[in-house]
DNA sequence: CTTATTTGACCACC
DNA sequence: GGTGGTCAAATAAG
């Protein structure tokens, strides 16, 4: 398994030399930043290479977080636009979440396995829509939180026993930065389909901006998934969903910068390179699962730890194909996607 | 009318 | 008993 991990972040960083490449080559299309980022990722997958070679033990770490996030951030639907009066941020957090948060279940129920983080400057009531359709069950004033804490499942619990469930906080520094915890696993038909991510189109990054806050900086240790993007229009929970709102963006001004899910380059987002997106336009998704009836033949029903690694896994293997408007090695899930999950259930 | 959300009550764990 | 998570009736929205 270590083996496969340290190929996969050998290819990853293979991958970005040869987007650093293409945009050396085209200097008109690419910033300085944009090159600089690609630089970043190049040494970060040489440094979770080492790492994994060096400290297998890492790896036990790192899978948590394979497990844990994922799939809420390759499901996001983010809508950027540039002509937006709103700076909508994204801020995920690929935290594991700790053993301490136990359900009042029991040690059957699942533990939370990870946190966004959703930084939104504008008035977005809850966090990101993740491409799943979720029901506010609860509210809940947390102790020594500022706001209180909501709580979502699926859609389709009751209709298909789905047990996938989220909490939903502001959190108390910035009550435009939201904290997203999912815990339990899809096992509806209704889930985002990985498959059908929606690559942004060239050209890209516009000019930096610097007004990304820097709370819950990523670390080494502990990788943290962020985003950085203006607008989203939208509120969550299910109207997310069935509102056709999501519709790819007119890329003509539109530039993407989407930060790779795979843990490899959490690292590398940091908050400057974070900065490079805010000014950008851009739209990503998975899938709109039950707009996009294309997909079907990709099954759609996959736990959502099986998501989740397939994001890290995707990530990884997928930047083969990456297109290089995706500084970050955002995947283009095609639909011959082939993932062996095996690899992570070692 | 149907569906989703709100919110106080209830339950389990520590 | 305090706290967090869930339930379910009431309410709101479509």
């Amino acid at each position: 398994m270590e083996e496969k991990r340290v190929i996969e972040s050998l290819t990853q960083g293979k991958d970005f030399a040869k987007q650093l490449q293409i945009h050396l080559n085209n200097p008109n299309s690419s910033s300085h930043q944009t090159q600089q980022i690609l630089i970043n990722n190049i040494l970060n997958s040489y440094d979770k290479s080492l790492s994994l070679l060096v400290t297998p033990n890492a790896i036990a770490t790192e899978s948590h977080f394979h497990d844990g996030i994922g799939i809420t951030k390759l499901e996001s639907q983010v809508f950027f636009t540039q002509d937006s009066d709103h700076d909508f941020n994204v801020l995920q957090d690929h935290k594991y979440f700790s053993a301490k948060r136990k359900m009042s279940s029991g040690s059957s129920m699942e533990k939370w396995k990870n946190e966004v983080k959703v930084r939104a400057d504008m008035k977005v009531e809850e966090g990101l829509d993740d491409g799943y359709s979720w029901s506010k069950y609860g509210q809940k004033d947390i102790l020594g939180a500022k706001h209180p804490r909501g709580y979502y499942r699926c859609t389709y619990h009751q209709s298909e026993g789905c047990l996938a469930t989220k909490q939903i906080q502001r959190t108390d520094n910035d009550p435009n930065v939201f904290n997203i915890a999912y815990r339990g696993s899809h096992t509806c038909n209704h889930g985002t389909d990985i498959s059908s991510a929606v690559p942004l189109p060239l050209p890209l990054p516009s000019p930096p901006q610097s007004n990304i806050q820097q709370e819950n900086q990523p670390t080494s240790q502990c990788p943290e998934f962020l985003l950085n993007f203006q607008t989203l229009g939208y509120k969550p929970t299910t109207e997310n969903i069935k509102t056709p709102s999501f519709q790819f963006p007119s890329t003509s001004n539109n530039n993407f910068i989407c930060p790779t899910l795979d843990n490899t380059f959490d690292s590398n987002i940091s908050p400057s390179s974070i900065s490079l997106t805010t000014s950008v336009s851009a739209y990503f998704t998975i899938s709109q699962p039950r707009v996009n009836a294309a997909r079907k033949n990709i099954s759609p029903v996959v736990a959502e730890s099986e998501l989740n690694n397939v994001v890290s896994v995707d990530t990884s293997t997928s930047s083969h194909n990456v297109d290089v408007g995706f500084q970050f090695g955002q995947p283009e899930f095609g639909n011959d996607f082939n993932f062996d999950n095996s690899i992570f259930f070692d």
